[in-house]
Parts: C-alpha cells; structure tokens; sequence
DNA sequence: TCTATAGTTCGATAATAATAGAAAGATCGA
DNA sequence: TCGATCTTTCTATTATTATCGAACTATAGA
C-alpha cells in the first residue's frame, strides 16, 4: 500500500480552485453577488445583463461557466431562464477553506480562523 | 447627488474577485491549504516547493500574486522567507460572499446559506 | 406558420496567466 | 571577502481566458 499517507485529494482541490476562479473575475462574482442578493428566487438571464451591462454572448459564458463549477442552477421558464445561487456549493466551498485549518499545529481553532465571528 | 442609490463598490468587488482568482488555480489553493494547515507559524518557501514540487521561480510568481492579494504574509528570518495564511483577509471574503446575500429577498438568512451550519 | 422575444453558439481577436531554466540578489558563517 | 544557501527576477514560451458581433436555436403567442 504505498502512498497510504498521503490521501490523493487532487480531484477535490482542482473542483474547488475551479469554483474559486470562476468566481475570480469581476464580472462573474457581481453575478455571484446579484444572485446571492436575489436568493432563493434568483433571476431571469435577461435581466442579470441589463442591470450589469454585459452583453448576451458574454454573459451566456460567464453563465456557462458558473453553471458548470456548479455555483448557479437554472430552470426554464417558457423562454425564460431563471438563475439562482447555489448556496450549498458555497457552503461546501467554505468548508473546504477551513477543513485543514491548523491540523499541524493546535494553536488555533479551524472555524475561529476562517468562518464566522 | 446623482447615483445616490448605487453605492460604488467596484473597489470592492474588484479586491475580492482578484482574491478569489488568486486561489483558483491548483497549485495557489494547494499552497493556501499548506499553510493553512500549518498556521500559525507557516512555512519556509522553501518547503513549500519541495512539499509541493514546485521549482522555485514558479512558485515565487505563485507566491507574490497571494502577497499581492494579501491572503500571504511573509516574514524574514535569516536567509528564509516564512509564509503564512492571511486568516483575516479569509474571513473578510467570507463576510463578503453572504453579505447582501438575500437582501431583496428576506426568506433565508444569510449566515444560514453560506457559512456554518 | 409567421413573428417576436430570450438565450446560446460560432468565430475571431486581444489580453492575461502559467510555467520554468538561467542569471542575479540577499543573507550569513567562515 | 569568499562561498554556500535561499529566494527572486529576467526572459521566453505556451496555454488559457475574456470579450463580443453575427448567426443560430428555442419557446410562445397571433
């Protein structure tokens, strides 16, 4: 059994650093923030363009983009499309941050560091 | 007064986008995971290449973006460089991605979605 | 079926970013 | 000052990404 130690977690971080720059772009986190501002109903792909000034080919990507890391769900609704956060996938994404935090040295408590106050 | 209502927060936005891009890549989250797990203290630049395999000059680049975005902070003893995780830069883009978070929709709370459970 | 509206895909360009070998800079002990 | 070690900067290459107009697809109502 070699490499017992080491847990193979490349798959897990490559997901998340992919979530993470899918939100790394000024663009795409002000859809993340108008979608998170919107929740739990979202919004219509339409409307996410005219309040940001992006146009349609553009934001498709950045919806694509979002939609593959998981970070937006959408539903049809006749011609529409309604977009919504998909807060669980934050929330996992959050976990992640702090998951480790400290395990080599105890000074401090994981969630003190990272999550809430 | 014109634009009034809109604060500008693209300072803002932009920061925190540029933070979340600074850990969306394998290498920079492995890194942050590093230390994290080894904070307070962190790590030698040093043994950070080597427990990750990084050569020296990429990992340098690697390292000044997360200084530059301030989630590293280094400090000098002797020939060495020391890193550590930035867990108040951490726990700010924390605060950030659920701070408006269903501001026009009060139904959930905000804590509740992204952070703890 | 025809048309209007909503959104995606195509195609192309420009800008950014990741990578790393080689050379240079910084610190310290001898 | 010299040499050893640690780290950054230089230089270059390759790969990825952001952007958006134009053409295309999807849905629904007349």
């Amino acid at each position: 059994m070699p490499n017992a130690k080491k847990k193979d977690d490349s798959g897990e971080v490559i997901r998340y650093a992919d979530m993470l720059a899918a939100m790394g772009t000024e663009s795409r986190l002000r859809i993340m923030q108008l979608l998170l501002a919107s929740h739990p109903d979202g919004l219509v792909v339409g409307d996410i363009g005219s309040e940001l000034d992006i146009p349609s080919s553009t934001l498709s990507h950045h919806l694509e983009k979002l939609k593959n890391e998981d970070l937006v769900r959408v539903r049809r609704e006749g011609t529409f499309l309604w977009c919504s956060a998909n807060t669980e996938a934050l929330q996992q994404l959050v976990g992640f941050l702090y998951a480790e935090c400290c395990t080599r040295n105890k000074a401090v408590e994981p969630k003190t560091i990272i999550c809430c106050k």
